[in-house]
DNA sequence: TTGTAAGCGTTATCAG
DNA sequence: CTGATAACGCTTACAA
């Protein structure tokens, strides 16, 4: 008998499929996948009578099976060092609002700067068969290369571009952020510039931003000074580095520092409280300045000089990028922006 | 001849199937499947074999496949007012971590506080058949409404609780959190106590809380004073704020205010700078709580009084309600907490 | 423009 | 413990 509705079949989850649609609707299920893929193709009459049947089952198309079928998802996968931080956040917004203004879904996962954690990230997502990947910088472990390189899907690697590498990247270097920072103090007549590292060992991007900045020093004949603080915590670390650069230099013929680079904001806040405490002035003593321009850099006393990454624009671009390389961009939406982006240097009372 | 390898099949993404991996092992396709879901109960002869092919043609399984076979997918899906403010970014982290510690994968879409835009991800959200859908707050529109109750999965609602509702509730009472900021106050020895809204009108927690702050005031005989800005930038209105309630009262008979709850962090700090550009002495003058406890709020000067949502512990526990809902949490990491969560009033210099 | 048949890659079912 | 078979709900390919 088999009749809609009354027969209890073994599998399924009892929700409404296509084929209900269908019979409901007097029409072919294929009909009814035409209806919602292409429209345009679906006779003016059956559509309206697909379109009563769709509200009155409340169906809902099952996308899992349509991916399958068509072996398309439109799903995307993100691996982003973390999401709470004040760095990372804007770039998964307008990452994830430019996929799903083009029908997107974001999948996402946090490495917590660990190639290892990314590395299973990568391997969870891969089992959903996304339609493209976003990883964060350019350091992976090889098994993560391999999974990225294997995937047959278009991956972008954000935060990072190195003219070197083959893959989409879209991002800043941040060597020449480092050299920015150096280039910026030393126009200011600013000659001992030291460069205090993240204390977390994961962020090898604040290592190509030492790297810009020593680059710079040695190419005006000067002693590259970088400090490694040992707390842990970034305020801590912070007050540790500006105690160890500009309060009481511990070795031997070693100078003050009259300017300081930070890795990022965090440290150079932590920096800023300590230095006012111990009655350093800032800038007059020593300049600081920070990385990220986080929300709370401007409010500080003083405010902080500091380096702003196109956080909201990496996000978008990466997002346009994948929908170009999967046809998925109107050609009107072409969007002409470099990859390469630039970081804005915010001029404050820190330095 | 239909030789794995050789041949070429017209459909299909092209990468090894569960098929080409029992046909290398000498096994049954299900035997692999039980590898992955019940390993124990394949032998060990065979596991090996199984192992080394799957490691030979980089197997992954196709958890679409999987997922529309079983209807059961590990997808959970989450709506968020949005992802880079300050509030929320903390609750998706520990959601997404908590998650996938446990196999599942985080499907992540923002709402702006638009009861549209909740819908409309909700929708889109429900044809990937997610095994649950988590919500922030309590205000759906209607269509949403439905959607959540007639998809037969389960749904939390986050960042609320109010008792009279059936829903998993995660989160506190905004009520309850005005109330505390007033008494606080009130206990402090002041009485012009005022309170200023988020000039986002979507936001209807801070409805709640001035709910709470206005009873508080009514309770002891005192006449609540609520402000709405108009300017739409937070520091901006939290600017206007202070000077209509404090600076400049505009209308006749208005007695200055000698305390002002701040619907956030934002405002109360667009507050305090102005305040104090204006020569105005806080807490001397007017006291200032704020909440959310933003990362620059304690590095204010005064440092900013406020209360502290738990964010972090909400996306723990949300996570963990969905896991038990769905059998998926063994016994032994069952947690005992409250889904009725507390908010702390941190101390500071501002009130 | 519409329909039929045959998969997509996995798991539920039931029989060994 | 293992396997054959038939779904899961949809789309591709092809025919009408």
């Amino acid at each position: 008998m088999n009749e809609p509705g009354s027969t209890r079949k073994r599998r399924g989850s009892g929700r409404a499929t296509i084929h209900d649609v269908a019979r409901l609707a007097e029409v072919g299920s294929i009909t009814v996948s035409r209806y919602f893929t292409e429209p345009g193709r679906v006779a003016a009459t059956r559509s309206a009578r697909i379109a009563a049947a769709v509200k009155q089952l409340g169906y809902v198309p099952n996308l899992m099976a349509g991916s399958l079928a068509s072996s398309h998802s439109r799903i995307i996968g993100m691996v982003i060092p973390n999401i709470s931080g004040p760095i990372f956040a804007s770039t998964i917004q307008s990452f994830s609002d430019t996929l799903s203004r083009h029908g997107y879904q974001l999948l996402l996962a946090s490495s917590y700067f660990s190639a290892k954690q990314e590395e299973s990230a990568v391997r969870a997502f891969l089992g959903w068969k996304p339609a493209a990947l976003v990883v964060t910088g350019r350091f992976h472990n090889r098994a993560t290369e391999k999974l990225l390189s294997g995937a047959g899907i278009p991956v972008v690697e954000t935060w990072d571009y190195d003219p070197r590498r083959k893959p989409i990247q879209v991002g800043y270097s941040n060597t020449a952020v480092g050299e920015q920072a150096a280039r910026y103090l030393y126009a200011k007549g600013y000659r001992r510039i030291a460069f205090v590292q993240n204390s977390l060992a994961g962020d090898l991007s604040a290592v190509d931003r030492s790297d810009g900045y020593a680059a710079v020093m040695r190419e005006h004949g000067l002693q590259p000074n970088i400090h490694v603080p040992t707390a842990e915590a970034p305020f801590d670390a912070g007050k540790e580095a500006i105690e160890a650069l500009a309060l009481k230099p511990a070795r031997r013929g070693d100078q003050r520092a009259e300017a300081i680079i930070f890795a990022n904001d965090n440290l150079a806040a932590g920096a800023l409280l300590a230095g006012q405490r111990a009655g350093l002035e800032i800038p007059g003593q020593c300049a600081i300045v920070g990385f990220g321009d986080y929300p709370f850099s401007p409010l500080l006393l003083p405010s902080l000089t500091t380096i702003r990454p196109p956080g909201r624009e990496i996000g978008e671009i990466a997002a346009l990028r994948i929908l170009e390389q999967l046809g998925a961009l109107p050609a009107s939406d072409r969007d002409t922006r470099l990859n390469l982006l630039a970081c804005e240097l915010i001029e404050r009372e820190s330095a």
